[in-house]
This record gives structure tokens, sequence and C-alpha cells, in this order.
RNA sequence: GGCGCGUUGGUGUAAUUGGUUAACACGCCGCCCUCUCAAGGCGGAGAGUACGGGUUCGAUCCCCGUACGCGCUACCA
């Protein structure tokens, strides 16, 4: 029990699930699985500004959605809690009070405008903008006397100086920064609330996490976060910074180019399991020139390790995505499939009150639809009434035409059903029989089933429409 | 600007960790199937591993430099 794993995911409730997110969350998930370890959920709230009405809500709504459960955290509880930031705020005053009197911390007054100025004044110099430390010389009198008129204050964290702090991450080696280019930053805002530094130290160790899976953007902060460690004396988890998700054109991905939230792509009709699987794909492989590239939950869990995450940024690939969500289409279970299209259908204005003919159209559309959302579309065919046009008209008046609804009329009525298998076959008789072939044969009766010149195959349409609805069509054109 | 990280076909990834004709998938193109649009089957083009130097009998793989990309550089996370 002493070397459970355990890891957090730890999200600043923004109003939705970004994909880059959604996969440091699918890296911890299946991390912690693969070791057996605790999956938690912390919510990251530090920011007032930023609150968003909702979005905690719908954070663990999606989570839960996408199957990556939290063993510990907002709903669920653990020993470890709140797991809610802003619900911890005396722990990170007390451990802050802790840094300042051991001289890790000291306090700060300067207001914005006076931190603007100074930053302006170096950008003009030509300098690195960063704290210029000036309040690390105030005397202990001067801090009492501020501290005592009420001049708001922040407290910063005092680095070390001309020294290096070395780090191996598991993704990318060894790390090495120059302290005197870490910034002096703050720890406590001046509302009272931790910045992330702070608080997310402070919480991962008393959570007892002991992997730090992360995204990259967090990589030049770590010394940061060690420097604190050590203040506190508190032993280092491991970390590994996953690369970032990318445009096409190699920026960050941004909702400017395209859809970013979770929850857009669900609504589209991608299926879980293949978003999953695919945003595991993406910057991970399992190795060992393994060429499969559709894996259940259950084996991504088994093969998954993070050594073997990529530490380049990966292109988020739309078109691979399709495809790999067809193929978990094409496979999936029918009745489950069914009652994930239906939405779809009543979307596009199809009636799915009668099931067993819902169920044969979504057997029908399934291999021909990459996301759900193409269902009504591909559909619709299937549910068409039959009107003509004129140069249609004459093609189904045709003496030939004629000749074959009729027979195919008679061959049908001898049918017990209609079945996907034995229509081409049918067709094959009435062709030998009447003599008329290809496209003679073919188009009228696809006109007369369809009112359509383009669509699936005959015996896919025919099996949909069934015995009846087939003869009843085919009779109108007698 | 400074610092950090990265770089294998258009894209995602392989390559028994220094010895391969550099592999697979998506996409693209062609053929077959065929009444049509697809799907499916078969095949093809496309990188000599960003570039330049090393180390080595031998570098995609190790070292150095350059270029480019991205990230960070907030009292945001």
């Amino acid at each position: 029990m002493n070397n459970e794993v355990r890891v957090r995911f730890a999200p600043s409730p923004t109003g939705y699930l970004h994909l880059g997110s959604l996969r440091t969350a699918l890296f911890n998930y299946l991390f912690a699985r693969h070791h057996s370890g605790k999956f938690i959920l912390r919510i990251e709230d530090t920011d007032q500004s930023r609150k968003v009405e909702g979005a905690v809500e719908n954070l663990i709504n999606i989570l839960n959605e996408m199957g990556l459960n939290y063993n510990e955290g907002p709903g669920v509880g653990g020993e470890f809690g709140p797991y809610f930031q802003s619900e911890r705020l005396d722990i990170y005053k007390k451990y802050c009070d802790e840094l300042l009197a051991s001289g890790h911390a000291y306090y700060a007054f300067e207001t914005a405008e006076e931190l603007d100025e100074m930053r302006k004044v170096q950008q003009m110099q030509g300098k690195q903008t960063m704290y210029d430390r000036r309040a690390r010389v105030l005397t202990e009198n001067e801090v009492k006397e501020k501290l005592a008129s009420g001049i708001p204050y922040v407290i910063r964290l005092k680095v070390p100086m001309d020294t290096e702090i070395r780090f191996t991450d598991i993704i990318r080696g060894n790390v090495k920064i120059d302290t005197n280019l870490v910034d002096d930053q703050v720890l406590l805002k001046s509302d009272g609330f931790p910045t992330y530094h702070l608080a997310n130290v402070i919480d991962d160790h008393f959570m007892k996490i002991t992997h730090i899976i992360r995204g990259e953007e967090w990589l030049t902060s770590v010394p940061k976060h060690i420097i604190l460690y050590n203040a506190f004396g508190w032993e280092l988890p491991q970390m590994a910074h996953v690369p970032l998700i990318l445009n096409p054109d190699k920026s960050k991905l941004s909702k400017r180019q395209g859809d970013v939230a979770t929850e857009d792509y669900l609504k589209k009709g991608y299926l879980k399991e293949a978003l999953l699987n695919f945003m595991t794909l993406l910057g991970w492989n399992p190795g060992d020139g393994e060429e499969k590239e559709i894996f259940t939950k259950a084996e991504l869990i088994e093969k998954f390790t993070i050594e073997r995450v990529n530490s380049a940024g990966a292109v988020f690939n739309v078109e691979k995505l399709n495809w790999m969500n067809g193929e978990y289409i094409k496979n999936y279970d029918i009745d489950a499939l069914t009652e994930l299209v239906i939405p779809y259908l009543n979307a596009g204005g199809i009636d799915t009150s009668d099931l067993v003919k819902t169920k044969r159209v979504v057997s029908a559309i399934k291999n021909y639809i990459s996301k759900l959302d193409e269902a009504a579309e591909q559909a619709k065919v299937y549910y068409n009434e039959v009107i003509l046009n004129a140069e249609q008209n004459a093609i189904v008046n045709s003496e030939t035409s004629k000749q074959v609804f009729a027979l195919l009329l008679s061959k049908i009525e001898q049918l017990l059903e209609i079945s996907t298998d034995n229509f081409k076959p049918t067709l094959s008789e009435v062709q030998k029989e009447s003599g008329v072939k290809g496209k003679n044969l073919f188009m009228p009766v696809r006109l007369a089933l369809t009112g359509e010149e383009h669509g699936p195959e005959l015996g896919l349409i025919a099996y949909v429409l069934g015995k009846d609805e087939v003869l009843k069509r085919l009779k109108v054109f007698l």
C-alpha cells in the first residue's frame, strides 16, 4: 500500500474540456489503472476572476461520459480532501506562513501599475522582464509598518541565487535551469488565494501524489516547484510532461482552427471509445513494432507506459479520427449502436418509432458513415417518398422496365422474406428471363424503390424496406 | 529578446536501443468490383530520418553547432 501509485488530473474549470486536457486526463487515468493505483480529480479554482458558472459540473460530466472515472475527488470524496482548491485556503495560508518564517518567502507591496512600469523599463533597456526582487531589501520594521497600515500585499518565493536546478523528467530526461532566470514567483495573491505553484505543490504533497503527469507548458516552472519542495523538506514526486496537441500549422491546438472541446466531438457523433483510442495514440504507441491501432480500453490500460510517450508535439489529424471512428461504428454492437444513432436520426427529421426498421436502417448505414451525425443523411433514402421527375418517369415507364417490375414482383411474392443475400440472385433471375441487364435493369428498380439515382446497393435497400414495402412500391409502376 | 523543449514521407507513429531495400496506419492516386455514390479488395507514388559537422568499420539512433517550430517569460492556470 505504501508504494501505491497516485496521480491526479488537476484542471482549472474553464467551462469545457479541451482535447489537450482530455489527453492529459487520459494518460493519468491509464497510468493509474496500469499500476492499479489511484486516479484523483482536483479542481484548481484559485483564479476568482475566471470563474465560470457550471464549469465544474460540466467537466465532471464529460469525464464520466468518457469513462475516466476517478477514485477521489468532487462527488466521490476521499481521505485527502477537500478536492477544490478554493476550499483549502487555510492550508495554503498556513504553509505560506511557514515559508515566511523560515526565510523562503517574503512580503511584497508593489501595485499592479508599479509592476507594469517596471517591466516596461526593463523592456526598453532590452533586459529580461522579471520581478526585480526589490522587496527583498525591506527591513523587518518597514514590512511591519506597511502591514499595519493595511497596504495590500503578496507573498513571493525567495529564489536562491547563482545556482542551478536539475531534475529528471520521465519523458524528457534531464533538464537544468539557472535560478537567476527564475522569477520570485507570487505564491499568495493579495486576495488571499494562492497561485498555481503554491497550491499545486502543497496539494500534491498532502494528496500523496507519486507521479505528476501534466502538459508541457508546465515544464519551465518546475524549478519553482522544486524550490518549494526543498523549502518544505518534502519529497519530490516523479514528473512527466506530456507534449502538446497541435493545429495543422503546428501551433498549439486552439479554438480558432476548429473544435477543441471534447463535448463538441461527442456531439458530432464521435464514439467515446474511438476518441479515447485516438487520443491515446496521439503521442504514444505500445512499441515492439506493434502494428495494431484499434485497442480496447482494457488493452490500453495493460499496455500503457509513460516512458513511451513521445516528447514532440502531435498534430491533431481529424481525417484519421474519422477513419478510426468509422471502424468503431462498423464493429459496434448493433443494438447499442441503434440506441446511439436514434437521436441523430430524429434530429434529421426521421421517425424511429418502428424499432425493427430502425435497426435495419442502422445496420445498413453503419458501413457508410464515419460519425453519427452523418446517419440521417445516409438513412434518408430508406424513408423517401418516391417522387420522380420527367426524365426518371420515362425510365420507369419504359417497356423493359414494366417487364422487369412484373417479373420481379412475381418472384418476390414467392419469397418468404427479403434478405441482404436473396435479392441480388432474384434480380439475376429476372435478368436471365427478361434479357434486360445492366443499367436498364437496375436503374428502374432503384428509382421505383427509392426515387433516387444514387444510393447503397439494392440488396440493402430491399432488405431494409422489407417485402411488403418493396411490393407496394413496385406495384405503383406496373 | 532571454530561457526551456522539440524536429523520421502531407499527418500520426515504427525501426530487435549503432548494422533494415527506413516499416505500418490515415490521407492521396490508380485498378478491380459495379446500375450509381460509397464501402470493400488489390496496387502505386511519397521520407534517406531539419541542416552542417564530428565519434565510429558503420549512424534515424551518441556528441557539438546552426536553422526552424513550439512553450514559458502574469497577483492565469
